[in-house]
DNA sequence: GTAATCACG
DNA sequence: GACGTACGTGATTACG
């Protein structure tokens, strides 16, 4: 240890920790760690105690101190409250839990060999405020610990601020960032702005932008409030006149001390060796492993082996089926074969048989499975033992031969259909894929079906959900180490991108026949999982069937009305141009409606207008929200700019785009659905999106008019109604919620009568929407301040309106906090069908991660069972519709299913529909309320509902 | 490539 | 005494 200095001076390092600071924010980001041997809340300690540890080694990118203190409040009442009695009065009780842990902190410190410094009817603000004075005076460098603004005002040239927790360092130009001044000018612009925190009163409408401006025009608080007669604003000019009291008393109330009368001097806070015996006694007292095992390590004492490294609090729980796969995992691309003659094509197709499980990969040359045509086939019996079958390859075109170079030998195309036909469609012999559906679509083009299959991305699907996402090359380099050649790697990238069918066979039978071999493989390594996790059922129910249904969807496609469309375009392209002429005029001047940095700087910098805020990073938002309040507050210009929105979202994204999208041969629009891309068991849909088709506004309404039927067809919408609600209330067991459903009553106006105590004779439109934002809100997750939020009403009131729901709807609360409970415990929550949901970041020492994790849990259960149902119903959909001539399911929107059939048919289609539906969960699950199903029938989309 | 915005359930 | 917040998606556009 170091040789102890004196006295502070030039050469001092001078660090003042403000010891109750830390502990709030300490309490509030840390996982709510408590004592093994009691239960005692220690988290605040825990995290306390590291910090100590650390910055007396010097960590942080801190040089060691040579001085080093801990500053602490001694009380609540200070002169402060002597000047003015709200000081600090909307300030609540600390928490039970972290209550305890405040004298213990003073004991971590002590332990640590530091001085615990504290004194009757000062804040541990002045007392920092005075040592680091006097530090500042001796030459020395000084370093407070905190992140409280309050103690900006002390910064200089020799005095910084350090937030350990941010790891972010405060100078005078971090100051100058906040608050728009230097240090010196901190108060004065405290004193202008006042503090909610605190509860320094400052002047009513002046914030820190505003104080800022006016500071950089007066110079000092005294001098403008001198001349506050001159402003020519006429508001800020009455506020100050009226205010000049409050302003000087806050003034008072944010000035610190620089002069306590102080017990201890800087000296006593010369770094010295902690005592070992009361360090470690205090540590074990307080079970804290890691930091002993790291004291010891830095002590030189013992081992730190087989001790938890202290990163370790707060990381997710490790799934058992995330385990690393056979470490051996050899992969031997010299055994793959390239098959171009029937009689080795036989053989494969034997060996396959004789397998009894066969990895099948088809290459083609489009992502677009809906479009893509078949290049080739492989397949895998065994580990190293994969064939490649091309069937589509063209002449390299390497020889520059405008009439192309002769293809290489293949086997006719349909001559391969016809020898894998068998294998295909062998009872007997399974067919394992990854991502089978893409494979299933394109096969069943060429009039093949393959059955029975596996899906090797829907057994990671079903096994770890939300931990990542379940693609070929993410799964074998979590499960085996290996990294198979990328499709870029032999295709290029960009422009110049060969399709498949341009690539010479000697590289892509490799690649080819890899991935049959990986999937073959993985199919291996994950089957018994399924079992050992105990999510076979969920797989074999809810998964496994939908690649064929989805494919069937994809394949079918939707028609939209092409010319409509254009015509849409059109109106919209005209709206879009009288808006930018109404805006230019509004704004005086041209710039591009489509930037959102544009429009922030029009609105908030050029006009000026009040009520902007930054995004994160710095720029202006311009958000509905944002530009909506702007526009309710009689501004033109934003209404302006969200009209121009709406026309050219609409316009982009769907009437120009959907246009493109109609497949040349189908004339059709063909979506594709993924299986495995949520972390709930939602199904999503890309290339185009067909789930987020508009429908909430009227103009967003004429998209869904051109969906339309072939001739002499109609459309079919089925939707389930309030089906997460449903949900809710069964697996919550609410009571009045739950008879409300079998009663078939307006669901929203009950929770508003329960709520607000109204009849439901009386309920108004305005109390049911509250209701309904509020249920919406239960299934979120709930905040106070999301619902505030939504509806436009204070935190307060929200929460009491959350409280009131609690109470109203017994029930809740509980199935909040075992959720919550479970997905700590677990690492994920389950639906009622069974499906793991794993929950990320639920013990993350952040508490906003924490909170929203939990938020999550809250909901996955709901939207997750939800989704189950929806998939049992379409596995079962081919089967119920194939009495219905004609009959074809072709898109699901979440809780829709949208179906085409010959006018005729609807209402049979309707029959069997909707029992379908409403009896999905059946039998493997009761629910205890009712699932209804709407359906009607139209020519377009739009009108089916 | 990321961030902001906005369409849906 | 701090800091952002409802859950789940995908497409488009601007901008570095």
């Amino acid at each position: 240890m170091s040789v102890a200095i004196k006295t502070v001076d030039e050469n001092s390092h001078v660090v003042l920790v403000d010891g109750s600071g830390y502990i709030f924010r300490a309490y509030h980001a840390l996982p709510p760690l408590t004592r093994k041997t009691d239960g005692l809340p220690i988290g605040a300690v825990a995290g306390f105690s590291n910090m100590l540890f650390k910055l007396l080694q010097g960590q942080n990118n801190e040089s060691r101190p040579t001085h080093f203190a801990v500053i602490f409040d001694a009380s609540s009442q200070t002169f402060r409250n002597d000047i003015y009695d709200l000081y600090k009065a909307n300030r609540s009780e600390p928490p039970e839990d972290l209550r305890p842990q405040f004298p213990l902190v003073r004991d971590a410190t002590r332990a640590f060999g530091a001085p615990a410094v504290e004194m009757e009817g000062f804040e541990a603000d002045d007392l920092i405020a005075t040592y680091a004075k006097q530090a500042e005076a001796l030459g020395a460098r000084v370093t407070i610990i905190s992140s409280d603004k309050d103690l900006m005002q002390l910064v200089s040239e020799k005095v910084r601020m350090l937030d350990t927790m941010k790891n972010k360092d405060i100078g005078i130009e971090q100051v100058i960032e906040k608050f728009g001044l230097p240090p010196e000018s901190v108060i004065d612009v405290q004193a202008l702005a006042g503090d909610s925190v605190d509860n320094i009163p400052g002047v009513p409408g002046i914030g820190v932008k505003t104080a800022a401006l006016l500071l950089t025009q007066y110079g000092t608080l005294e001098n403008l409030l001198d001349h506050a007669e001159e402003i020519p604003q006429k508001g800020r000019r009455e506020k100050l006149m009226a205010n000049k009291e409050m302003a000087l008393l806050s003034k008072e109330l944010v000035t610190l001390k620089t002069d306590v009368d102080v017990d201890e001097s800087l000296d006593d806070f010369v770094v010295g060796d902690p005592d070992v015996d009361v360090l470690f006694d205090f540590l074990e007292l307080m079970t804290f492993r890691t930091l002993t095992a790291r004291v010891r390590a830095q002590l030189g004492e013992g081992e730190t082996d087989g001790l938890r490294r202290d990163d370790d609090v707060g990381r997710g729980v490790e799934s058992p089926a995330e385990a690393r796969g056979p470490a051996n995992v050899i992969f031997n691309k010299e055994k793959y074969v390239c098959v171009q003659d029937v009689e080795t094509l036989n053989h494969w197709v034997q060996r396959g048989l004789e397998a009894g499980v066969v990895a099948v990969d088809l290459e083609t040359d489009s992502l677009d499975s809906a479009a893509a045509k078949m290049v080739g086939v492989c397949l895998a019996v065994a580990d190293n033992e994969a064939c490649y079958i091309p069937l589509g390859h063209v002449g390299a075109d390497g020889g520059g031969d405008m009439f192309g170079a002769d293809a290489p030998k293949q086997i006719p195309l349909n001559e391969a259909v016809r020898i894998l036909k068998p294998l295909l469609h062998a009872k007997g012999v399974l067919k394992v894929g990854q991502n089978f559906k893409y494979d299933l679509g394109v096969f069943q083009r060429y009039g093949l079906y393959p059955a029975p299959y596996d899906d090797t991305m829907l057994m990671s699907y079903a096994l770890g959900m939300g931990l990542h996402n379940h693609g070929m090359d993410a799964l074998s380099e979590m499960h085996f180490g290996h990294k198979p050649i990328a499709f870029k790697d032999i295709a290029g990238t960009g422009k110049s991108q060969k399709t498949f069918d341009q690539i010479e066979l000697d590289v892509a039978t490799p690649y080819a026949a890899e991935d049959a071999d990986v999937t073959l493989r993985l199919w291996k390594f994950l089957k018994p999982k399924l079992a050992a996790e105990h999510v076979s059922t969920v797989y074999e129910t809810m998964d496994r069937g939908l690649p064929a249904v989805l494919a069937q969807m994809e394949n079918h496609g939707v028609k939209v009305d092409r010319a409509e469309l254009s015509r849409l375009s059109g109106m919209f392209a005209q709206k879009m141009a009288e808006l930018e002429d109404e805006a230019y005029n509004l704004a005086g001047a041209k710039f591009n409606m489509g930037s959102p940095k544009q429009i922030g700087e029009i609105l908030f910098d050029q006009m000026g207008l009040e009520g902007g805020k930054k995004t994160k990073t710095g720029a202006w938002q311009t958000g509905v929200d944002v530009l909506e309040k702007l526009a309710d507050a009689g501004e033109a210009l934003p209404r302006t700019i969200l009209d121009w929105r709406g026309y050219s979202k609409l316009k982009s994204t769907y009437s120009d785009a959907l246009v493109q999208q109609i497949n040349a041969d189908t004339g059709r629009v063909h979506t594709s659905f993924s299986l495995a891309a949520t972390t709930t068991g939602r199904l999503s849909s890309s290339d185009p999106n067909l789930q987020n088709i508009p429908i909430r506004t009227e103009e967003g309404r004429k998209i869904r008019d051109a969906f339309v039927a072939e001739t002499g067809h109609v459309l079919v919408a089925a939707d389930y109604s309030q089906i997460e609600l449903r949900i809710l209330a069964h697996v919550a067991d609410l009571m009045t919620m739950k008879q409300a459903f079998a009663d078939g009553v307006d669901i929203h106006a009950l929770t508003a009568s329960e709520m607000f105590n109204v009849p439901l004779e009386e309920m108004t439109s305005e109390i049911r929407r509250n209701a309904k934002a509020i249920n919406f809100g239960i299934i979120y997750g709930i905040s106070a301040f999301g619902l505030a939020k939504n509806i436009d009403i204070s935190r307060t009131e929200a929460s009491d309106y959350i409280k009131k729901y609690f109470e109203k709807f017994p029930g809740i609360k509980d199935y909040m906090e075992e959720t919550k409970a479970q997905a700590r415990e677990e690492g994920y929550v389950k639906t009622i069908f069974g499906r793991k949901c794993h929950i990320k970041g639920i013990a993350d020492r952040n508490q906003m991660m924490r909170a929203f994790a939990e938020r999550q849990a809250i909901n996955a259960p709901i939207q997750g069972a939800a989704s189950d149902i929806m998939r049992r119903a379409m596995i079962r959909m081919p089967e119920a519709i194939s009495s219905v001539e004609g009959a074809r399911m072709l898109l699901q929107v979440h809780d829709e299913l949208v179906f085409e059939v010959p006018e005729g048919n609807a209402a049979a289609l309707i029959g069997v529909v909707k029992p379908t539906m409403e009896n999905a969960a059946m039998p493997a699950v009761d629910i205890s309320v009712p699932l209804v199903v709407e359906a009607h029938a139209a020519k377009n989309w739009n009108d089916a509902h």
